[in-house]
DNA sequence: CGAACAGTCAACCGAATGGTTGTATTTAAT
DNA sequence: ATTAAATACAACCATTCGGTTGACTGTTCG
């Protein structure tokens, strides 16, 4: 009935939650990349970096091709689609005010000059 | 390299990924609540819904305006929208086809005009 | 004044989280 | 046939989470 009940959103948002798992999520939107190639940049033991990939998997965020002994990651779009249709209903708490819009602008700005999150 | 983290988008994600913080989140959309009304829904103690306003308070997604012996928590929708446009990176990901068609399409105008004239 | 109300805070509890190490399995390379 | 690589899985650990209860601080009201 309720959208803000949707036990993917709680999935979701929880995967999102974390800088690791976003930064994975980024690199994957270059394509497909291995569970090690994920794990390269963190210094982080392999095990804990592919539970960071499991956790984005059973949230559905990133679906999984084994070829192999490798196992190639891929970005779910569906899912982070879903998550982004949740803030549909709040945007005119921002929309209708263009100070408001302003500061949007210049968080994108921020985030995108950050990069890899 | 250590990688710049967002910590603002670590809490706000966190805060979405319960079902009842998105519940008040909902309910302040209509306007100034006290503590007491934001946790009037929930089958929890009072203390315990406090908390969760608390959780929101930090993540920035809420303010509070204290009146007497009342709170009243207000929606702060700038970091909503700050993580609304965490999406718009990827949003080339289910634009994507759409953008791509519409490209055919247009090819598809300019070539008709082509043999028309 | 004293009682009820609105809310926080601290202590506690069980479950989940984020990490580790060690072992096992399957596959690729020598 | 060994060995190395890619990964999962289980067990463990400290910390955090979501919830509780009970005590405490102010505030309003009779």
């Amino acid at each position: 009935m309720v959208e803000y009940q949707s036990p993917h959103l709680d999935a979701v948002f929880h995967a999102l939650s974390d800088p690791t798992r976003r930064a994975m999520l980024h690199r994957l939107s270059g394509g497909e990349r291995s569970v090690s190639q994920l794990a390269q940049p963190f210094d982080m033991s392999l095990a804990g970096a592919s539970k960071h990939v499991k956790v984005l998997e059973t949230a559905g965020l990133v679906s999984r091709r084994v070829d192999g002994r490798t196992h190639y990651c891929r970005l779910e779009a569906l899912r982070l689609a879903e998550a982004q249709a949740w803030f549909r209903y709040y945007e005119r708490f921002w929309t209708e005010r263009l100070d408001t819009l302003q500061a949007i602008l210049e968080a994108e700005d921020r985030q995108r000059s950050d990069g890899k999150d």
